[in-house]
DNA sequence: TTTTGAGTTGTTCGA
DNA sequence: GTCGAACAACTCAAA
């Protein structure tokens, strides 16, 4: 009697290391993988625009890779539940697997069809294909989530070895008896309408090749210096690039995690091991972005603690302006407009720069850090609701561990101390190339004769930047020191 | 229960 | 130019 899996993928693209696939193939006859494209059931976080660009080509590549090991893919859009019914029927299939996802509208619409098809008579099961430990495996001594980094990963790592070992990926796949129906991907619309993405595909290679691949370029050498160089964001190959690979579960954690265990054995030098642990720590804050957000499931859309609820932020009509030009990467401070740039053209920011522009937005700006968010959301490639949202409420200073209020980012130091030689602003703000290294980061103090040199204008946006940071920076102090005062009251 | 030590990523000021 | 202290107070986690 020949038996039959549905194996529902969503954001675990791969066919290594997936543990729904690999139960289906180990306990059934034939596996038929299925997407189900249904943006609404994610609520308010439908993907962004590169977003959807990169799942176009991530399901692309799968697509591929089912029709070569012999089940297609089958691509469907519509209600998910009403989708895999139809399946399941056209298929006669039994059971239906896929990984666990831990943002709160998919929480609660799979365990709404995990409920349905068991009362349908299938088997119907989960497993964990995206996390190193499950949010409820991680708990303090007196059983509450860890609000706090550190220990967390203290606890972690004091089982480490309970993380699950790769799985092997199926060698070959049953050809159903029926053909089934699929959907071409080009019909699913995620691709933009007028060509903006040309900068997308010259950086990127969405896929689990293209992600092995990084992954494996970058733990044959660039590991062994991560610590040292993984914040200047000049240098291209200095950090991993997985972000956007791990958020489509072209690959998983677990598969970055051994392969840096193994680079701590191959790799030897000043340092590396030193260098290799803090990769693993990385690692660990996409770990602790998912439980929070597993157990703060509103903190996407309001501030963890909540006496930020009162923090006086400006008013939409007063910064309308500035978050545009914040947007366009037109602020007149070489650094935020290099990083908002790198972010147009290539889906990706470095993370030293995520921080700059996102404490500039917060607090030089005093614009809601949910502004910040829902740019990130549309225009990275990696947008992922856990990691955006431990992002913005800690660079804003309202989330987990967040940054003292005193911490606002000098733009200028910073420029200095991480893009010394202002390589990275020459990149993305080429009206800047020619300026000195001593005054790239702070063009509006050079004096004019070499801005005419320069050619930088006037009353170019370099000569007059949108708010002048120490003036800025202390109307934030008074702002912070306002819900100080107000929690107090 | 109370106490204690610690807490991603910084800047400014003044000696 | 360099260096240490101040910037606050609170929350978290564990002993």
């Amino acid at each position: 009697m020949t038996t039959t899996a549905l194996v529902w993928l969503r954001r675990d693209l791969r066919l290594g290391d997936q543990p729904a696939l690999h139960h289906a193939v180990a306990h059934h006859d034939v596996v038929v993988p299925v997407f189900v494209f249904a943006p609404e059931e994610e609520k308010d976080w439908q993907p962004g625009a590169a977003s959807r660009w990169w799942l176009h080509h991530s399901l692309t590549a799968l697509a591929e890779r089912f029709a070569k090991l012999g089940s297609p893919l089958i691509v469907r859009s519509g209600s998910s539940l009403a989708v895999l019914r139809t399946l399941v029927k056209d298929a006669g299939a039994e059971a239906v697997y896929w990984n666990r996802l831990y943002e709160p509208a998919v929480i609660a619409r799979d365990a709404k069809i995990k409920d349905a098809l068991r009362a349908d008579g299938l088997t119907a099961e989960s497993f964990n294909g995206a996390v190193l430990f499950e949010p409820w495996q991680l708990k303090t001594g007196a059983g509450d989530p860890y609000r706090v980094y550190s220990p967390m990963f203290r606890a972690a790592e004091a089982r480490f070895d309970e993380i699950r070992k790769p799985l092997p990926a199926p060698k070959k796949l049953a050809v159903p008896s029926k053909a089934l129906k699929s959907e071409t991907l080009d019909a699913l619309g995620l691709l933009p309408t007028i060509a903006w993405d040309g900068g997308l595909h010259e950086h990127w290679q969405p896929g689990e090749k293209g992600a092995l691949q990084r992954l494996e370029q970058f733990a044959s050498q660039p590991i062994a210096k991560y610590k040292d160089l993984r914040d200047q964001p000049a240098l291209d190959g200095a950090v991993s690039g997985l972000s956007p690979h791990l958020h489509f579960g072209e690959i998983s954690p677990q598969q970055a995690f051994v392969r840096a265990q193994q680079a701590n054995h191959e790799l030897s030098g000043a340092g590396a091991h030193g260098n290799i642990h803090h990769f693993v720590k990385e690692l660990f804050w996409r770990e602790f972005s998912h439980h929070l957000l597993y157990h703060y499931p509103k903190t996407p859309t309001e501030p963890m603690y909540e006496k930020f609820a009162a923090f006086p932020w400006r008013k939409p009509k007063d910064y309308a302006a500035d978050l545009v030009a914040w947007q366009k990467g037109l602020t007149g401070i070489p650094i935020v407009d290099a990083g908002m740039r790198q972010l147009w053209v290539t889906g990706w920011m470095h993370n030293r720069v995520r921080m700059i522009v996102a404490s500039f937005l917060t607090k030089n700006l005093l614009i809601p850090w949910q502004e910040g968010a829902a740019w990130f959301w549309d225009t990275l490639v990696d947008a992922s609701l856990p990691q955006n949202t431990l992002g913005w409420q800690w660079a804003a200073g309202c989330g987990a561990d967040a940054a003292p209020y005193f911490r606002i980012f000098n733009p200028v130091l910073q420029g200095e101390k991480f893009d010394a030689e202002g390589s990275y602003v020459r990149t993305w703000v080429p009206e800047l190339a020619t300026l000195p290294a001593k005054f790239i980061h702070k063009p509006w103090e050079a004096p004019s004769e070499m801005r005419r040199a320069a050619g930088i204008a006037l009353d170019s946006v370099y000569a007059h930047p949108v708010v002048d940071l120490k003036e800025s920076r202390d109307r934030a102090l008074a702002a912070f020191a306002k819900i100080k005062a107000s929690a107090d009251a």
